[in-house]
DNA sequence: CTGCGACTGTGAAGCAGGTCACATTGCTCT
DNA sequence: AGAGCAATGTGACCTGCTTCACAGTCGCAG
């Protein structure tokens, strides 16, 4: 990967420009707008495992990762969590509490080293009014949202492990627009275990009989779907038995 | 209750606009705004057990409900269906696929004989540019709605049975703004089993526990709360024990 | 007032997935 | 180069929930 890094840690105005311009939700903005939401935004950087905000939270910011992903994850009294979502470069986040200002509905880990856009409430807000098209933007990224988490509450509720767990990995295999052949998807187990709710151990056995289907092969923190078919097929199925 | 069932189901224009002018959504829009979008909106009725929309459809209509429930629900290959939301009077659904105009997340159901009022998106969206409040009060919808499914979502993960189960009952009364003495929420088991992603049979036996605890009253079609507190407990918890 | 369908109540038996307890393997940081 | 940690692999046992198979019970439609 080419590394802008370099321009990105001295902060340099351009490096945030581009990043918010290669933002569906900004991309249309003039120009100047553009400019503008430059000044809104803060840098920063975050050490894998640090906290970017927590359940509960008066949320009064939106992120745009730079680099780096983060772990958007809930934690139950018992130690047990799971993740909602994990957000790449380029996405955003924190959307929810930036619009309705009420607490932050998650916990905002950061899963590797990252850095991230900070724009303010109390600052975008009223830019966000002095351009009406972003609020179209920002209902379609709800929208969008929404289905996102729908899908997943209906995997959950109606399907076994070997449904949820193809489920999840063809909307993992999705999400990053990845080719039909060697779709490689960079998450660990524990990762998994943890979207579809059940545990490593489970999940690890069933993703071993699929390897030796060759559905998958099972890399070092990533999982390449090489036959997407038979796990389609799954995640289609409901709740039966898996492939045989 | 009152009936005014008379002048509804005559049609007139006024109760469509009474029925408008009550909702969240729209309660602020000048009266000339109301009139027209009154003369958009088209009545219907639905017996109970009809279908209102199914999942996958294309979606170009926004419904409100003037009386009765809508079921939003989504069903397996195998039978098996988990409940999202029931929706009463002067709640309004469909929205995702109104304003992203892709397919219907849902199958939506009349649940018991309803009423309710439909808007078309080829003659809603041009009205909603024309009001750009409008666009925030759904932001503030679609904010709401994904908090409750993430909330779901969660539970449904991070909890057991009685959790589950407990979560969804202060959920209903909440969602009913009843008062702490006496909520009653007017759910029969099989569909508190599937909003929950439990068999009836299990939930029965953990509501008869409570019953027992004076917890809950069990009635026809209906469980009355009677102490919350305990449940707050549970629903907090994680995955416990129920309270011994 | 009676019959039928929707709702509730309950026990017995099975199993999917969880829990626990390890061994192994591979990256990364001195 | 090897210590240390994070991730993976695997078996034995356990349990919470499902499945199945009923038996009430309510309320309404005719």
């Amino acid at each position: 990967m080419p590394q802008d890094k370099t321009r990105e840690a001295r902060g340099l105005p351009s490096s945030k420009l581009a990043v918010l311009r290669k933002h569906p939700i900004f991309c249309d903005l003039e120009p100047e707008a553009l400019d503008q939401l430059c000044r809104y935004a803060r840098h920063a950087t975050f050490k894998r495992g640090a906290a970017l905000f927590s359940k509960g939270d008066p949320g009064t910011s939106l992120f745009t990762v730079v680099s780096g992903t983060v772990k958007m994850s809930v934690s139950s009294a018992d130690g047990r969590s799971a993740i909602f979502n994990l957000i790449g470069a380029g996405e955003i986040f924190g959307e929810i509490a930036l619009l309705d200002g009420l607490a932050r509905t998650t916990d905002a880990t950061a899963n590797t080293n990252c850095e991230v856009l900070v724009l303010d409430r109390r600052e975008f807000l009223p830019f966000m009014r002095s351009q009406p098209a972003l609020a179209m933007k920002f209902i379609e990224l709800l929208c969008t949202r929404l289905r996102w988490t729908s899908d997943q509450l209906e995997q959950v509720i109606l399907q076994n492990l070997p449904g949820r767990l193809a489920s999840a990995l063809i909307r993992l295999t999705e999400k990053h627009k990845l080719e039909p052949a060697g779709r490689t998807v960079a998450v660990t187990q524990q990762e998994i275990s943890e979207m579809v709710g059940m545990t490593r151990e489970s999940i690890n056995k069933q993703l071993r009989v699929w390897a030796a289907r060759n559905w998958v092969r099972l890399e070092h923190g990533a999982i390449v779907v090489l036959n997407a078919q038979p796990l389609e097929m799954l995640a289609e199925a409901g709740s039966g038995n898996d492939g045989d």
